[in-house]
DNA sequence: TGAGATGTGTCGCGCCCTCGACACCCAGTT
DNA sequence: AACTGGGTGTCGAGGGCGCGACACATCTCA
């Protein structure tokens, strides 16, 4: 909880007073332990999720290994707001990455808030607007820039969200996410810890010069950033 | 116009007729003549299209060699539907791919029209999660796989939404949406043409056998249709 | 008919990354 | 102390594709 007396979501603590009295009598704060699931593509989802630290990953694909990260998401976005608005069919996976704590509200409640409030419901909307531009940048990034770019861009996104140097990841979950082999990562990985950018051991990341790994990493973060910025400002 | 006297697009089609009253005198048919600019990201819009026929390409990308396509939408789909929920900036690029017709709508009408019916919105948000689902599809697909089964993918894509298996396009323009060289797409494209699945000259292509060219694409383009049925069928 | 513009074939070099495989190192367990 | 297992380094073969460049064909227009 914050000085607001809400839950540390960005966007619930965008919400305007009646907005939030909606949604309150359904929170649910709840664990998130590594690899819980949150929601399974084609499965008809039971929670909305605004989580307060930790981060969630968002991914599609048919088969192991067939798997890529469509986005990771944290206390800036919600999870599975979209396909609730929608028909209530999860698009992709959602899987906690880093542990750490979440609101859960049942669907149903969070339709009839959405139903209730234009305001909530612009705010989800255009969420998932931002979502969409995460995507958007990936497709971009992951056809066009080179794997080292692309990890930078990753440790990025994940230190945003945690606020912490040192990540607990392995190079083998970093090939998952982004959809290359382990090989090229530890190739990578090695070169950025030979630059002093990063240092690593046995499931630790930590980044050790910030600067320098921005500058190895393409535009597509700042990119996504701005996006996000506009896109959840509310409007006047 | 069809027999319901409604122009052809699909979710014009599926509105109630309620619903299509808010938009009716809204409604513009508009000429999309090849390579018209229908939105541009980071721009505010004016208008949102109901495309008739021919093809719409949503591309994303700061300059030009580095840009890359998100999605191809026709009739079966909305042009700047979400960013219109949203905030009115646009995402992305989009541009006509193919010539034909469109319905446009001014922005305030559209949002105006969302505002009042929450059916209409519902099928708006629908779609957009349909649209996402397409982009998420082409972030794996462009991530995991060859370009052959990509071009074949798109091949499909598009004479799904002309019905015509002889398409205005060249290997350039090709290579540009999958982003890739143009190189790697005259290689691919012989290939085709040399099994009997292709035929092509100085900017036309043509499809000659439909299952082939079905078996050379990978799932991604069934994933994708899959999704959008299930989303775009009116709810019980 | 000739000049230019546009679309296509193709060649070579080289890099990035795949794919499979194996060895090593470190931790926790027994 | 030995074992086991997960995380990492790395090697070699090979492919796919980037990248540049050039030749050639066809179309359009002067």
């Amino acid at each position: 909880m914050t000085a607001s007396g809400r839950p540390p979501n960005q966007l619930l603590q965008m919400l305007d007073a009646a907005d939030f009295e909606l949604l309150l009598p359904h929170l649910v704060t709840i664990e998130l332990a590594r690899a819980t699931v949150l929601s399974e593509a084609d499965v008809a989802l039971r929670h909305v999720y605004f989580p307060h630290d930790g981060a969630v990953s968002i991914t599609v694909g048919p088969s192991e290994g067939q798997t890529i990260e469509v986005a990771m998401i944290g206390r800036d976005s919600i999870v599975a707001g979209g396909a609730a608005l929608a028909d209530g069919i999860a698009l992709s996976d959602a899987v906690a990455l880093f542990p750490g704590t979440a609101s859960a509200v049942e669907i149903s409640a969070f339709r009839n808030a959405a139903a209730a409030s234009a305001r909530f419901r612009g705010l989800v909307i255009r969420h998932e607007q931002a979502l969409f531009a995460r995507a958007q940048q990936s497709l971009l990034c992951n056809t066009l820039h080179p794997v080292e770019a692309r990890l930078a861009c990753w440790l990025l996104r994940a230190y945003d969200l945690s606020n912490k140097k040192a990540l607990p990841l392995t190079q083998d979950t970093l090939a998952q996410m982004m959809g290359v082999r382990r090989n090229a990562v530890s190739l990578v990985a090695h070169e950025l810890q030979r630059a002093g950018i990063i240092r690593y051991s046995r499931g630790q990341i930590e980044i050790t010069d910030l600067c320098a790994l921005e500058a190895t990493s393409c535009d597509c973060c700042s990119a996504v950033r701005a996006h996000h910025a506009r896109l959840l400002r509310l409007p006047p």
